[in-house]
RNA sequence: GGACGGGUGGGUGAGUGGCUAAAACCAGCAGACUGUAAAUCUGCCGCUCCUUGCGGGCUACGAAGGUUCGAAUCCUUCCCCGUCCA
């Protein structure tokens, strides 16, 4: 089954949401002895189900699913953490000689996983918080010149008006006591042992947006309302992190009588179309995608997968 | 029938004689992104031509006329919409 690869193959499945990731994932792992990795930065979450687009158990059928549920609402998911998280599953695998297979709504998590991260100083929500204290009180510009002393090369890369990286970069330089660059330039390392394939799937764009469109439907039928009710009722802080995901942030404004469900629903797809959006642009990017046009539940599409990996020697 | 208010680019909506192809926001398109990534940010966004320039031409602020060197902005008539009075 491995050919003349001593490497354990790697199936990486990269596409937009609602692309059919995870039918194609679970229909390749029945086929190819394989465990499904989700690779995606909202499933991690427990309790936040439907809005997540996890897949049901009678979706997933039998074939184990890694890496979704593993955090409690108030953690914070980070793409460092995911990629520990990851290696660990990798290992458990490889020693099943299992093929992992990998549904990937997170581009940069996977990027994490496979091109490693550098050694750099997690986060200090105390740095954090002084920084953009000061930053209120200064004129605009003020984070960026703060950066600039610091890192020319790094703030010529981050605009001036994106709060969120400066802070970051700036939190590396000073945490690590240098240039966020030198960090960077100091090296990553790339995942070893694995023979990475990845599949892209690229549906067209108007169909994407109409499934995008029906799958909110559907998740709303299928009390999605009352998913949020209950957790929001269970206790759990509003500033719990899942609650700003796509939908729930909507449906919550809806609890609180702030729009109706009609524009919350409109505000659901539009907000989930910009997403694919930008997952389209960063995958567009990914280096050795081999790209099918259509969805990952489609017959059709998932026999010129089968094809391709056979005759890349994985089946 | 009468009195007001209003009709602006895909949408909302500024703009009351030149600095306006027309603010701002949204949508859309393209892009960036090494620990918040379902996040955050950037550019473009009437049509067109090229020598791609803070370049040229054309079209545009309900319609048609008019005033003016010059109008989305002033005048006239008409057509719509909203509120109120009959």
């Amino acid at each position: 089954m491995m050919g003349r690869n001593a490497l354990l193959p790697l199936v990486a499945i990269v596409g937009p949401t609602a692309s059919g990731k995870s039918a194609l994932g679970v229909w390749l792992a029945e086929r190819l002895g394989g465990e499904i990795v989700a690779c995606d930065s909202t499933q991690l979450y427990r309790g936040f189900d439907i809005g997540t687009a996890k897949p049901s158990s009678s979706d997933r059928r039998s074939i184990p699913h890694h890496l979704i549920d593993v955090l409690n609402p108030m953690e914070e998911a980070t793409a460092g953490g995911y990629r520990q998280l990851a290696l660990a599953v990798l290992e458990q695998l490889r020693r099943r000689q299992r093929i992992p297979v990998f549904t990937v709504g997170t581009g940069l998590y996977l990027r994490a996983l496979l091109e490693g991260f550098a050694e750099v100083p997690r986060r200090s929500e105390e740095l954090r918080a002084r920084l953009r204290a000061s930053a209120e009180e200064h004129p605009r510009g003020y984070l960026h010149r703060i950066l600039n002393r610091l890192d020319a090369e790094a703030a010529r890369k981050i605009a001036a008006g994106d709060e969120q990286k400066l802070i970051r970069a700036i939190e590396v330089c000073l945490l690590a006591r240098k240039p966020i660059s030198e960090v960077h330039r100091s090296g990553r390392t790339p995942l070893k042992g694995w023979r990475v394939l990845k599949i892209g799937l690229m549906p067209s764009r108007e169909k994407l947006m109409e499934r995008i469109n029906a799958r909110t439907e559907a998740m709303l039928a299928r009390g999605w309302m009352q998913e949020v009710r209950a957790l929001l009722e269970s206790g759990l802080s509003e500033n719990a992190k899942p609650f700003d995901f796509i939908g729930y942030r909507e449906l919550r404004a809806v609890i609180q009588r702030k729009i109706s469900l009609d524009e919350a629903r409109a505000a659901i797809q539009q907000a989930t179309r910009q997403y694919a959006k930008r997952q389209l642009t960063w995958f567009r990017k990914e280096q050795n995608v081999r790209w099918f046009s259509g969805f990952g539940d489609d017959t059709k599409v998932q026999a010129s997968v089968m094809e391709w990996l056979q005759a890349a020697d994985v089946a």
